[in-house]
DNA sequence: TTGTTGGAGTAAATCGTTTTATTAATTAGG
DNA sequence: CCTAATTAATAAAACGATTTACTCCAACAA
């Protein structure tokens, strides 16, 4: 048994396909369509089990009914998060997701965004990398929307949805220096976004208003690139070569690394060496003892995603762009 | 700038439209087009930035280099890691992937099911549950490969990538059992599918070659749809009411509310009292002490789906549908 | 000379919808 | 009674590709 098109059901019942076409899109009040027919067709639909090819109204329309999600690595427990509750509120209204990992490339980035613009997505969230500016300034002339999300490309201009990591940072930092640390240590990548830039700023500020002198030799700045076991090695060797009472990692998968240098030299966390976290995870709440941390508002990023999108999404005239900044929570767990 | 079609190269290039179709598609040696003609569409195609719409594609080929996956979660980490896996094997053979989170909920994934057939999906990996198998084999009817792996529904006649969890099980007991436990609790969800089931019959038989008597009291069955408050309640109560020197936990996150269950009930894993997750997670290697894990092989699984799929894809004859499981490992960590 | 073959390319049908005209029949207005 | 407006429905164009079936011409054989 072949599936139905729109031509069997018009068949079946007797009418046009245009009929038909009425019918299923709700506009036969509107084309005067009488009672008797709609209610005819809408049985013979039912019956049938007959559901419209998206396909084929896709490429009649324009649009499909699917958003793109274009993040650095899916797998990664914030984004894989976002994803989550993204997938939840659009499938609420009848939208799709398709992903794509970046992997932080450029190149890789560029092409993803062709192929899905290729596929006639109707919107676009996107984790962005610099070097992707003229292929995101495309799909917004082409009048897509387009929002960014945990990082920013200044250069252009659309939608943000994003926390203050400065500000994160700079609380982190105080709450240590205000239990007494003057020693604190600062993990971050060597990434150069605004995000990430921004956390570091934030520390020297903290720093600098503490009354503490800024060390650049406890700032570790870890290449990108790199594997996980050339950190660990890199952190482990800070810790062991100077003295310190604090560190604040600046992303998820550092204070991971963190911990498991941790566990390589033997150091335990207590009140004379604290740490703090960025973002949740549950090995810092089950750690030995607790790993405080930075914690992104995932809900509300998600949730304030989605909704500038259907905002666009459903206004016809061009809807301006906004940044949406939420502030992060500092998490303080046992030792703090 | 709209965005050109097969017609604007046609037009730019003074050909047809045939004959930009057979040279995109690598057919214009087969159709005898000349290589002067090649080259000046080649040329025109490349400086005008052109891609063709898979949309319009997909309409008239039926098929459209996208693979549905279903999961019951996507932000599970078992989950999100096979997604990725999947994508990046995917990707380098042109392929994207359209995913979805079906709650374990039958009605939410036979409604994505039909979502994604109306997209002319190439392929589908799934997780399944009962209660969707005509909507399965609506798709085979249609010809589509679909894969199941993590679980089997034993009614439905397709290719599977599974795990051989009765083994895995009942060499965890075996473990427990060597190492002098005698008094070893499971605990497991109440879902009604072999991969669950299998674990609990695992467990048993190791007790029950052990020489150990099988102990209903020492077996507990979290319901689905609880809360994980509720679950870390149910496991603190089993912990403390009754006599156990060794936990086995059948999925990963009950052995993440383990951790948490023990935690607040303050009862360390040490000799005396060990723990077996399932799954890794990073949290298991970070906890103090480690925890012992039975770890599914994900590279070689997401692997082996992947395969399964291009060899059904690419062989026009009917394929045979294919049984792939392999041996989880036992991860045995500090105290054990 | 005629007929066949192969090379080089194209016109038109098709995929399954949506949407814009258009038609035919009925009702209302003067 | 004639025209205009409304109701109920449809035919056909369009979306952007792929693919089948042609055409046209030159070369070659008999």
């Amino acid at each position: 048994m072949k599936t139905l098109s729109i031509k069997d059901i018009a068949a079946l019942a007797n009418v046009s396909i245009t009929t038909v076409s009425f019918i299923i899109n709700g506009k036969a009040k509107d084309k005067s369509i009488s009672d008797a027919v709609i209610k005819k067709v809408e049985k013979v639909i039912a019956d049938s089990g007959y559901t419209p090819n998206q396909t084929a109204r896709s490429l009649r329309t324009g649009n499909s009914y699917t958003i793109g999600l274009l993040v650095e690595d899916i797998s990664n427990t914030f984004f894989a998060k976002v994803a989550r509750m993204i997938e939840d509120k659009a499938y609420a209204k009848g939208y799709k997701i398709i992903y794509s990992s970046t992997e932080n490339n450029a190149e890789k980035a560029k092409d993803l965004i062709h192929l899905f613009k290729s596929r006639n997505l109707d919107a676009y969230i996107i984790s962005p990398i610099s070097g992707i500016e003229s292929e995101i300034q495309m799909l917004l002339n082409d009048n897509k929307p387009v929002i960014f999300f945990d990082r920013n490309l200044p250069a252009i201009k659309t939608s943000y949805v994003g926390v203050d990591h400065f500000q994160a940072c700079y609380d982190a930092v105080e709450a240590f220096i205000k239990a007494g640390k003057n020693k604190i240590a600062l993990i971050t990548t060597d990434i150069k976004v605004d995000q990430i830039i921004e956390r570091h700023t934030g520390y020297e500020a903290a720093i600098a208003d503490g009354g503490l002198p800024y060390d650049e030799n406890l700032v570790l700045k870890i290449p990108f690139n790199q594997t996980e076991l050339q950190t660990i090695s890199s952190i482990e060797n800070l810790f062991l070569s100077r003295e310190i009472d604090a560190v604040l990692f600046a992303t998820n998968y550092l204070t991971l690394s963190g911990l498991r240098a941790l566990k390589n030299i033997r150091r335990t966390v207590n009140e004379g060496f604290t740490v703090m976290g960025y973002d949740d995870h549950v090995a810092f709440e089950l750690h030995t003892p607790e790993i405080s941390t930075v914690q992104q508002p995932i809900e509300e990023i998600s949730e304030s995603i989605i909704n500038l999108i259907l905002k666009e999404l459903s206004s016809k005239i061009k809807s301006e762009k906004e940044q949406v900044i939420f502030p992060a929570t500092l998490i303080l767990r046992s030792p703090h």
